[in-house]
Parts: C-alpha cells; structure tokens; sequence
DNA sequence: CTGCTATATGAGTATAAGATCATACAGTTG
DNA sequence: CAACTGTATGATCTTATACTCATATAGCAG
C-alpha cells in the first residue's frame, strides 16, 4: 500500500492551536522567564520578584499576571502582600529541557564553525 | 538553620533567557504550529504545506524560516521545490504534552463553572 | 479619620512581528 | 535563448504587546 503514504491525525482546530500559541508565548518573555526563575529561588511577592529581577513594580505585576492566566503560577493576597506560588512545576523541567536542547545545538554549531 | 531559605540556582544570563524565550516565541503561532503539524501529517514541500494550510505561499515560507532557525525542522532544496523535514521530533511529544496539560486545566474550569 | 505600604491598572508610547503584494532568484523545460 | 515553476525576500501596513508613568485600590498603623 504505497499511496498510503499520509499520517492521518486527529485535526487540531484553529481555537486549539490559538490556545496552544498563546500558551507558548507566555514562555516567550525573557522578563517572565527571569520572575518565575526568581520565584523558584525563593522570592515570593511582588516586591521581592522586583528586587531579584530589577523589573519595575507595575512590569512585574502585569507579568504574574499573564503567568496566572496560564495557570503557570498562581497568586493569594495575604494582607498588603500578593503571595505567588509555582502552580505547574513541570515548567520548571521543560525550560530545562529546553535550556540543554538550545546548548546542545549551539555548540554543534561552534564546532562546525570551528575550523573557520 | 531556618536562614537558608533561598535555593541557589546557578545564574542565567540576560542572553540565555532571550535565546531561551525566541525558542519559545516560535512555537508562540498558530501558523507556525499548523504548519509544524502539517508537515507531520506528510506535507513536505513549500507548496503542499501551502494547500494543507492554507496560508499564502510568501506566509508559509517565512514561517518555514522561523522554524529553522530554531532547529525545529530543517529544509534543503530538490531542484525547483524545497524540501522540509522534522529536525527535532521532540516537538511533537512537547506540543501534545501542552495540549493535553490545557485540556485538563479548561476541564477543571468547567467543572468550577459547572454549577452556576 | 490620616497617612503609609503593597499591588493593580488605565493611558500613552514604542517596538516587534505577522500578513500581503510585488518582485527577485534559481532551476527546469522547450 | 525564452518561458515557466517553486521559493525567497524587500517594502509596506497593521496589529499586538511590553514598558513606563501616574494613579487607583486595598489593607494596615497611628
């Protein structure tokens, strides 16, 4: 059966992968990426994470925000404070992953470079 | 020693986290997406992914770039007609991984929402 | 109540990036 | 050589979004 040549997958609809997107582009901001880092290295409210990230208030605001809405992080008020907390830690694992992956074929490139 | 709170996370540079958030910013776009699952399906040139997504000829070869440059697939040309291939199949275990995590997610915000 | 602190948010601006059109380029065919 | 095909790309427009500033909101202290 050679004609049958075509993977026949279940069709993903335009809305799916619109949500699939847009949860990669809440990946796709060094700032974001820089607060959930500096969440995991113990900063835990809004004025800590602007601290550790040398963002401004409103900035890092905003960003935890989007995280949240990604349900990446989540967030309590206690008090005067906003208290963040990692809520998908696989996250964690998957920058890794891709951190190693981009390292991996970097270097790849260097040395084919290398001779040059 | 209750003072050690803080996990010490080796440092990520400013560069590492924009290399990291461009990788992800690729996988950021319902194009890009539909075209990564377009190949997958057996779509292998510029113009079957054009018909397979619908997207415009100029559109689809710009995205096909993107893709490239972040490792994901790899293109040479045959002739006339540009080839594209999976160059990281990790992808695609990643994508469904993503998509199977929103699933669950909508599916517990329906479940609150249920009642009211 | 009056401040003071921590956070959120509206408005405005700047920049990045996707879509489209036209066209250039490369390889094939005659 | 000319004509055609498949792909890439410059120019332009448009939209999305990150950043900043100022201010609003909410809880606490006096």
């Amino acid at each position: 059966m050679p004609a049958a040549r075509k993977k026949n997958l279940p069709p993903v609809s335009e809305e799916a992968l619109t949500l699939i997107a847009s949860w990669f582009r809440t990946l796709a901001e060094p700032s974001r990426l820089k607060i959930r880092r500096a969440r995991e290295e113990g900063a835990k409210n809004i004025t800590e994470l602007v601290t550790a990230t040398g963002l401004t208030q409103a900035n890092v605001s905003r960003h935890v925000q989007s995280l949240v809405d990604a349900g990446m992080v989540g967030r309590r008020r206690e008090g005067l404070t906003a208290i963040c907390f990692i809520a998908d830690p696989s996250i964690t694992e998957l920058c890794d992953n891709v951190c190693n992956n981009l390292l991996k074929r970097l270097s790849q490139q260097v040395k084919k470079l290398g001779g040059a």
